[in-house]
DNA sequence: ACTTAGATTTCGCCG
DNA sequence: CGGCGAAGTCTAAGT
């Protein structure tokens, strides 16, 4: 990895177009061909940059990083006006990233318990197919009735039309043709409960924690 | 800026768990109290990172970042193996980026001039309101019939389906139950397309060059 | 190669 | 402050 210090301008031309008035910053090269201006501030996220896989020309006091961008190119242009520190480290290879507690896992959670979205309800199957993509949980409920479950960490209007979808495809099956829906979410916006209420898709909130069973529900009726 | 290149292993707990094993990564702390983890491939985004408000100790052998987030906490601990380098830049202010060609420019270029969309057309309104959120512009045709259209850079099946939902609402008012839907855009998918037609919504490609008569369009019908 | 859906999405605007 | 939509989104997976 190459990390260069400058004062220096930067002109992107691509997908649209910047430009970055002369300031210091931070030009990072990665192995791979990755390129990235950073500034002292703004977050996780570059001012600019190119991803693999990239061309980088050096001629000293202007870098040019291109790429193929379809019929068109991306290019990236720093101007250097004062290189305030340049140092190349060896990294070696990369070690992977283990994560836990995104959508696989809640709907992982979910499938081994599902009667923490509603009392009675029995596992069909997961990612049951349909012809428009394959529903998260398939679900019996305690009157036998069919169930789709849509799983996600944060519910928005656009899981309320992918269940939508899905229900309208499994509904064409006579069997199946009273199926309700379920949106499943740790958090869930206002603009999809009410899309959902409009299509008498049930909205339910989930706790990791409890799934889990590190924690108990807040509110347990009648518990014996 | 500090830049420190070191081996270490990284825990981030908040909205997720996850965990780097030991390697050589690049660890930048912002004066405005970003932290991010880089590795030397993986493109523009760290491996692990925390956007300010952040807190920042830094007990030698021990990094730990900080932040509230709700009513639990977001923590990152960089255990530190190995520093191979420790370096602070002064980078002074920042400045700021100029961007064109975003979604936005499209919309403003188009409403100052609908008859790029189609012959005879004429502006209403912008971002005209309705109860499942915004029409970009909603027009006139030649027959003053009413016209809403939604602008994208790229049309998706997405943008369809959003369409759809405003012309759902904008028609429940009968003087305008036959208003039309146009999609503009840069360019728009095959899928997006097909869709479209199915519900009889009309799509339209058009050029950024040719908005800003930079450019003529390709084809002038006898052009007068 | 193209499309779909997730992401600690982030970011910016507007209420 | 929260909701909502765009992003040079990126990225991984499926087709």
């Amino acid at each position: 990895m190459r990390l260069i210090v400058a004062r220096c301008e930067v002109t992107y031309s691509g997908r649209l177009n910047a430009f970055l008035p002369e300031s210091t910053r931070l030009l990072m090269v990665k192995e791979d061909g990755s390129f990235l201006v950073h500034a002292d501030a703004g977050g996780f996220k570059p001012l600019n940059w190119m991803t693999p896989p990239t061309v980088i020309e050096d001629s000293g006091d202007l870098v040019v990083v291109r790429k193929r961008a379809g019929k068109t190119e991306d290019r990236l242009e720093i101007k250097l006006i004062e290189v305030l520190s340049d140092v190349t480290h060896d990294m070696g290879e990369a070690a992977g990233l283990e994560k836990d507690g995104v959508e696989r896992d809640l709907q992982l959670l979910l499938a081994d318990d599902p009667t923490h979205i509603v009392e009675g309800l029995r596992l069909v199957k997961r990612e049951w197919p349909t012809d428009v993509g394959p529903v998260d949980l398939m679900c019996r409920d305690e009157d036998d009735g069919w169930v789709a479950v849509e799983i996600k960490r944060v519910g928005t209007i656009d899981a309320v039309e992918q269940l939508t979808r899905y229900l309208d495809c499994i509904r064409v099956d006579p069997s199946r043709a009273d199926c309700r829906g379920f949106l499943v979410a740790q958090s869930i916006k206002p603009q999809a409960i009410a899309l959902a209420d409009q299509r008498g898709i049930a909205c339910v909130r989930v706790d990791l924690a409890v799934l889990r069973g590190e924690r108990e529900p807040e509110l347990t009726l009648f518990a014996l």
